[in-house]
DNA sequence: TACAATTTTTAGACAAACCTAAATATTATT
DNA sequence: AATAATATTTAGGTTTGTCTAAAAATTGTA
């Protein structure tokens, strides 16, 4: 039936992406540079996208996905983000070498295989980056965290995410023993650059640039 | 560096098993039958090949691998072969279930995935049907088994491997109770149509046909 | 509002992997 | 050895997803 090729799994994904993070709707030039292709290859995919009623699409006015896109972006969501979870829970990948490999393995098409990882791994909320895994029939939890940029002095919170997901800040935070699930107390903040002073669970004054601060994902504790 | 496509991969994978059972050379259209596709792509292909100097190719000659070919091809099987028996000893499939699904995970790119599923599984010799399971390096094991056809009346024989890979084949086995290792004692060699009369285990009094019996691999006890 | 800058689309090509039909080699048979 | 049958290759096309360059639409600004 839906027989869908890698190359329209991947835009599918960038859409939906792109859709969480700017709202209402997407432009080519965006879904380009997510992809690292051209504007003209993108301007070909939406056609073919919407073709297939995947997306909706009018020229010039960017796009939004269908329910059936949405379907299938989030079973492709979700099947990266167990592919994750599977290789750190026991493969001992770390959280910064996952993604290129879940980028590969999300296109297996097995729905058996899919439901056993899930099993395997005693159906799991969320990926190694704290980012929720939808579920087989296409529902996602929204995250109401927030960046501990946003954090008040002398409060506690407690790490569920983060939003860049490059090795190198993933790297940082490990360097730094900042993971999922810690505890950040902010002791101080600084005026002049918006550094914070943070206790890490017990660990008392640890530096966090602002720039760092945006990218940790927080609750209230 | 050797950036091989899953298409040039699964001709590699085709031609490595073609030669495994003709011996010397592999012609044109038995890759085409084996890959279900025709002729005249094969021959695309070979070329393409040869000039990445992964086959030996002479026109209207047939073809062999060289070292850099087998190498790739044993790679290939390696990591299909792993896939399959995780897929069975981890998630849960059938020997009949894997593989298709291995067809799929066999391309996926990624050392540290193939050294930590082999790990994780005990670095086994043999997967889910008993064929042998190439090493990192290029190595595999000729099996010596045959077929139980060849058995002589009256000898026991552990079952070590299948000829057809076929989930009609695996199914019927699976359905008659008939297992890698088990014990297989023939009892009688009917002689006009050279069906048997086994013991499987301890059960007595098993009938099979000389079409299967052909399909089981085995050694002498 | 009109022009400039930007974004998007169209037009036309290319590479990979496939196809059919025709041409050429090889092999088998008389 | 000549011819028939089979196997293989070549020639020319198709599809998918990409590209560049040019055209068209939209947006921003003076």
């Amino acid at each position: 039936m839906a027989e869908n090729s890698y190359t329209e799994e991947n835009y599918l994904k960038a859409i939906y992406k792109l859709l969480e993070l700017n709202g209402s709707q997407v432009n080519t030039n965006a879904i380009a540079h997510k992809l690292q292709t051209k504007a003209a290859s993108v301007t070909d995919m939406l056609k073919k996208l919407a073709v297939k009623k995947l997306i909706n699409y009018q020229k010039y006015k960017g796009v939004t996905l269908t329910e059936k896109g949405e379907k299938l972006a989030l079973n492709i969501i979700r099947k990266h983000r167990l592919w994750e979870m599977f290789l750190v829970e026991k493969l001992n990948f770390k959280w910064d070498e996952v993604h290129d490999v879940a980028e590969q393995l999300e296109h297996v098409r097995s729905d058996k295989l899919v439901s056993e990882i899930d099993k395997l791994l005693g159906f799991p909320k969320v990926d190694p980056h704290g980012d929720p895994i939808p579920t087989s029939n296409g529902k996602i939890h929204s995250t109401k965290s927030s960046p501990l940029s946003l954090g008040v002095i002398n409060n506690a919170y407690v790490m569920t995410g983060v939003v860049d997901h490059s090795p190198k800040f993933l790297q940082y935070l490990d360097s730094h023993n900042i993971m999922l699930g810690c505890t950040i107390t902010i002791d101080n903040i600084n005026d002049f650059d918006k550094s914070l002073e943070v206790k890490i669970n017990k660990r008392k004054g640890v530096f966090i640039s602002a720039e760092v601060a945006k990218n940790i994902l927080t609750n209230k504790k």
